[in-house]
DNA sequence: TTTTACCATGTAATCGTTTACATGACGAAC
DNA sequence: GTTCGTCATGTAAACGATTACATGGTAAAA
């Protein structure tokens, strides 16, 4: 029943040697055996068995891609630009969620190691060194998002969020406003941390009011949010401008500023960070940070495939710049 | 350097077999050989390899899972409920995306048969008869999301599509609403036109108006949501609630209210369907009905396990409730 | 004590490919 | 007309597991 190279080779009369140099354009053939022999293919409808090939020639074209958390807003679009052009040149690729969990995440690793995935692009913070060093052991490449340094075959992408947030900043100066506020990411996320490090390092370049108070924590989702901006709003001098670590975290505070009875942006500006599908549809449409979650999936397997055809295997440091948009959440200050 | 199972048998002095008897409960081993076995396992790191179990077992651990697009919110927790359970049953998952394209649907079943996938959840509704042939000729179960018939290793989740919709409707009706709006999904998709249908007839069970013009067309995007409530509001008598096919409508049509200077729900109430994690953020957080994605994806993959396991492998219908969750988009009939 | 049965383990074939090496044919060079 | 190189193709050994069958040993049954 099931379909294999030997049938074909019988039906198109050569051996499976040939076929198979044939289906991989691996060495010259006569034209007519391949005519031959393709025809043969089609007929049975013959598809080679990958685990055969992978099997033997050690090339599985699995890549892996780890990622927190499927239904975080953030990753879909990173998934499809990662997966569109993984198909393109015929790769599969394993999705696995660590669920932010440490745990899992080895689990994730373990699970790619074990399908042979030939790179693995982590999207994600959770990271235990020894698991780094069991992949790179294998020569397989890593890529992963703002943490960790370049080496032999794993690679980096660098988001500069510096200069998303100092547009922002520029743009709320130019509003005329001083007081601005920043909700944060849980202190556990690498990129939160570095997005909160810019924004302070920005209040140092312009000449905007320093206060702890200011700089408060949320933890990524719009609960958290919710809950941090209404410790903005209680302060006695409260900011009259809010950047967010994350737009979830944006629209909460909308909704806390909402149920303070302000409104945005007269009362307050509020600024968010990554621009999901989402912010445009906010009320009101968001002005926001934005990185192309898209290109940053492609960015990931570039740099995989790149090490994976290289000589050298040099891993390699790609930057993925962020930019404001504006929208309807900023305005000047009212006094 | 790579580790695989005779290096094992020789280091626990047993044969490969034994190993592999081991790995596998398959058969009785003394425990003192296990026990021997197993540190070596630990020792020297061993997995098995996946691929050569596949080969020589036909068993692949991997189902494929077909959606049209990762960043429709109507996925991800469809996924990452499928995922999850299918994990804890030592399944790996292959998730590829249509992008709503028949051509690529092919494609896409195509790459798990060449996976050898043991089993696939189809959650979109762009399907050729040829092509499920081709998947139930090899003995793969399969599980549709509300198409297709229930035959011999293929089963079907029904959504109660008609119930949550009669909730809703009983619910605006109670507020005293008698001219009610649907603004459906596109043609081409079945569950749209099942939802429609389902919304006609419940007008046919009430005493409720009905004229076309009620009924206009969305593409479940916020944009299509968005025109498509511009008509409603242009009619001479315009509905005083409308109903949606899914959520991104049920925003768009939020924008266009608000654009025109009405208030919802005091002057028009709106009613999702899907309850995306969004749509209880949204301003107003919004009545909708809601279907568990989670669930949707669990149901999926048990679908698939109880045919897998099953002797005779018979396909089932199973059926998913969808209930009216009421928030804060809806309201009684202003005169 | 002999027979029987069963249990733990080993031997080797198998899954469907790729690929190093062997082979034979044919044309060019001498 | 040998000899040689090239080219197309075939032969067979991997790859790393599973599993049907074989084997020998030990305990129970006779």
């Amino acid at each position: 029943m099931n379909m294999n190279i030997k049938k074909v080779a019988e039906k198109a009369k050569v051996s499976t040697a040939t076929v198979s140099r044939i289906i991989n354009h691996s060495s010259r053939v006569s034209p007519s055996t391949a005519a031959r022999v393709w025809r043969a293919i089609r007929r049975l409808n013959y598809h080679p068995n990958t685990h055969a090939r992978t099997l033997v020639s050690g090339r599985s074209r699995i890549l892996g891609l780890i990622i927190s958390d499927i239904a975080n807003p953030f990753f879909p679009e990173l998934v499809k630009g990662f997966e569109d052009v993984a198909l393109q040149n015929h790769y599969e690729v394993l999705l696995t969620n660590t669920n932010y969990d440490p745990a899992r995440m080895a689990a994730c690793v373990q699970r790619l190691l074990e399908r042979q995935a030939e790179g693995v692009a982590i999207m994600t913070s959770e990271m235990k060194p020894a698991l780094i060093d069991e992949v790179t052991r294998r020569g397989i490449p890593i890529v992963f998002l703002d943490v960790g340094k370049v080496r032999n075959q794993i690679s980096n992408i660098c988001v500069n969020y510096a200069q998303g947030i100092r547009e922002a900043v520029d743009h709320l100066c130019a509003l005329g406003h001083r007081r601005i506020g920043f909700i944060g990411g849980p202190r556990t996320l690498k990129s939160a941390h570095t997005r909160r490090s810019a924004f302070i390092q920005c209040l140092k370049e312009y000449d905007l009011v320093k206060e702890a108070s200011l700089v408060v924590e949320g933890n990524h989702k719009i609960d958290g949010g919710e809950l941090a901006m209404y410790r903005l709003l209680q302060l006695k001098k409260r900011p009259t401008a809010v950047l967010t670590s994350n737009d979830l975290t944006a629209l909460g505070a909308l909704r806390a500023i909402h149920h303070a009875r302000l409104r945005v942006p007269e009362d307050i500006s509020v600024v968010g960070f990554d621009d999901i599908d989402f912010s445009q549809f906010a009320q009101p449409p968001l002005t926001t940070i934005r990185i192309s979650r898209v290109d940053l999936g492609k960015m990931a397997f570039d740099a995989l495939f790149n090490v994976l055809q290289g000589t050298p295997a040099k891993g390699r440091e790609y930057r993925l710049e962020a930019h404001l948009v504006v929208r309807s959440s900023t305005s000047s200050v009212s006094k």
